[in-house]
RNA sequence: CGGGCUGUGGCGCAGUUUGGUAGCGCACUGCGUUUGGGACGCAGGGGUCGCCGGUUCAAAUCCGGCCAGCCCGACCA
């Protein structure tokens, strides 16, 4: 039997995550490997969630002022040296173009690994009075950033990604700016994916390149690793004072702008994959599931026949408000299916053979919930005249469960940490929350130690003091860090 | 790039030690029977054994080089 199982299923996430994270991404038909190492192709169920949370995401962007517009995929090479941090930190994983139409080029050109040195040099173009801010630009574009070890979604040599870029008068305006598309962030993770974030504030050591603040939001997966899944930079004036970008105030003086930048990728599929998926494959959130509901008929012959009749009447009912509805009429067993749509991540499934045509209802399971004591989920009988209106209700509770299930297992998974071996334990199957000295040095020995990284100086920490929890010095930041692995 | 492991029909594997021209399960195709938790029978199709080179009468098997993937590190959305 386990045997079976093992052949037709998945290596159990207790068992291996890797491995589990693997074949679920393979076996849901989420995505492929491409020929050239560290490629992927996103397949069609898998770019339909991508699709979703574009969507979504996009929406929030909009809400809050933003515009969308394109920027080029190619990159003079020495636009990336004019911002000094910047180029020494992407150096390393460039994709650099050195001929092209036959030719050796005269100046190499870099494939974007980020765009703020493109933009930055178009917005110099386009800013010239205090008149002409903010600037409120977000790209949804792919980007290349030559990983040494790729893993799909969570780590590609090619991305796809939004990247939000904004340029202001002053300080307080860009800084509100960073924090309030961090918040985006974090309200959309929450709401559409179903995953609590903490959200906070990037030590030095973390910070991305060129920026002056780094915030981050970062989750927890289901084997208590952190995965960062959305940052925002306050850039300060180091883009601006690079590239020229200067505007004249209403004093008429010449002034450098503020410059933000923000991006969340094509990870988050893999957060959703990590931070919901089980034993039996993918669990997806019913705001980012191509297919929320799966409708199943059984039977054959007449009935059969009665049954897809029914559930096509049904399924148009449910598209018509607004349920992404399918209906399997694949000539397969009803297990194979009920399975199938399990691997799938499909929040709910109905049932509808002869015996429920008879008494005029469909049986509902949902992909996660309770269990009866052979370990099959409760299904519950819901009458042909409530079901379409149930439907969207049951979708928002189910949404409502995951969110309450990450968030139970987070909390149950992080604790404060007194001493080094709690610490050290602590991290080990969770987040940690302990005070840190600051000192760059100490966190690489943290990490040597542990594997072990602040994830984040958190927003919503109490103010408080103490001593570092690798060197006892006096704590840095004025708070408990979140301390964990991360992938 | 360092350490460990692996490349054989779509997927999972055996065969490699001891060279002799490729096999199993699942999947796939056709027909029939089946349909409430991964159905069954019969008949089929599909592989220059990761790539290049070498040794040999003969290479999946031995030798050399390269490539790719996985796990553990360093880098990272």
């Amino acid at each position: 039997m386990s045997t079976k199982k093992r052949d037709l299923g998945v290596t159990p996430l207790s068992e291996d995550v890797s491995a589990w994270y693997n074949e679920i991404v393979f076996k849901a038909e989420l995505a492929d490997r491409g020929p050239a190492k560290g490629t992927m192709v996103i397949r069609p169920y898998g770019f339909a969630i991508w699709e979703l949370l574009q969507q979504q995401l996009d929406q929030r962007f909009k809400d809050t002022g933003h515009v969308n517009a394109y920027f080029p995929l190619f990159i003079p090479e020495s636009y990336l040296h004019r911002e000094a941090d910047h180029v020494e930190g992407f150096s390393p994983e460039l994709a650099v173009v050195t001929h092209a139409g036959g030719k050796k080029l005269d100046e190499p050109l870099i494939v974007r690994p980020t765009s703020e040195t493109v933009i930055g040099e178009m917005y110099a173009r386009w800013i010239s009075s205090y008149r002409d801010l903010p600037v409120l630009i977000n790209a949804w574009n792919n980007v290349v950033r030559w990983e040494l070890r790729p893993r799909i979604f969570l780590r590609t040599t090619e991305f796809l990604w939004q990247e939000g870029h904004t340029a202001h008068a002053d300080e307080a305006e860009a800084m509100e700016e960073t924090l309030q598309m961090l918040d985006v962030y974090a309200e959309f993770a929450r709401n559409v994916a179903a995953i609590p974030m903490i959200e906070g504030e990037k030590t030095p050591g973390e910070r991305f390149a060129g920026a002056v603040r780094t915030f981050t939001i970062e989750g927890m997966m289901r084997d208590g690793k952190a995965l960062q899944s959305g940052t925002s930079h306050y850039l300060g004036t180091n883009f601006a004072r690079a590239f020229d970008i200067t505007f004249t105030d209403e004093n008429n003086e010449v002034q450098l702008v503020h410059t933000t930048s923000w991006g969340m990728s094509t990870r988050m599929i893999g957060a959703v994959i990590l931070a919901h998926g089980d034993d039996q494959g993918l669990v997806l959130p019913p705001r980012l599931a191509p297919t929320q509901i799966v409708i199943i008929p059984i039977g054959r012959d007449e009935s059969g026949e009665a049954a897809q009749t029914k559930a096509a009447e049904l399924a148009a009912s449910l598209r018509a408000a607004g349920v992404r509805v399918h209906v399997d009429d694949r000539d397969a067993s009803p297990g194979f299916k009920f399975n199938d749509w399990e691997l799938k991540g499909v929040p709910l499934r109905a049932e509808l053979g002869p015996r429920d045509l008879e008494a005029g209802h469909v049986l509902v399971a949902h992909r996660v919930g309770e269990h009866d004591e052979k370990g099959r989920p409760v299904k519950e009988a819901i009458p042909f005249s409530e079901f379409v209106g149930r439907v969207p209700h049951m979708l928002d509770e189910y949404h409502g469960y995951l969110l309450a299930r990450a968030d139970t297992y987070r909390e149950a998974n992080t604790s404060v940490a007194d001493d080094w071996d709690a610490f050290a334990g602590q991290v080990g199957t969770g987040f940690a929350l302990a005070f840190h000295c600051g000192r760059p040095e100490c966190e690489n020995d943290i990490k040597a130690a542990t594997s072990a990284t602040p994830r984040c100086i958190p927003t919503y920490g109490e103010a408080a003091e103490g001593v570092c929890i690798r060197c006892d010095n006096p704590s840095a930041y004025g708070k408990l860090l979140v301390f964990g692995r991360a992938y």
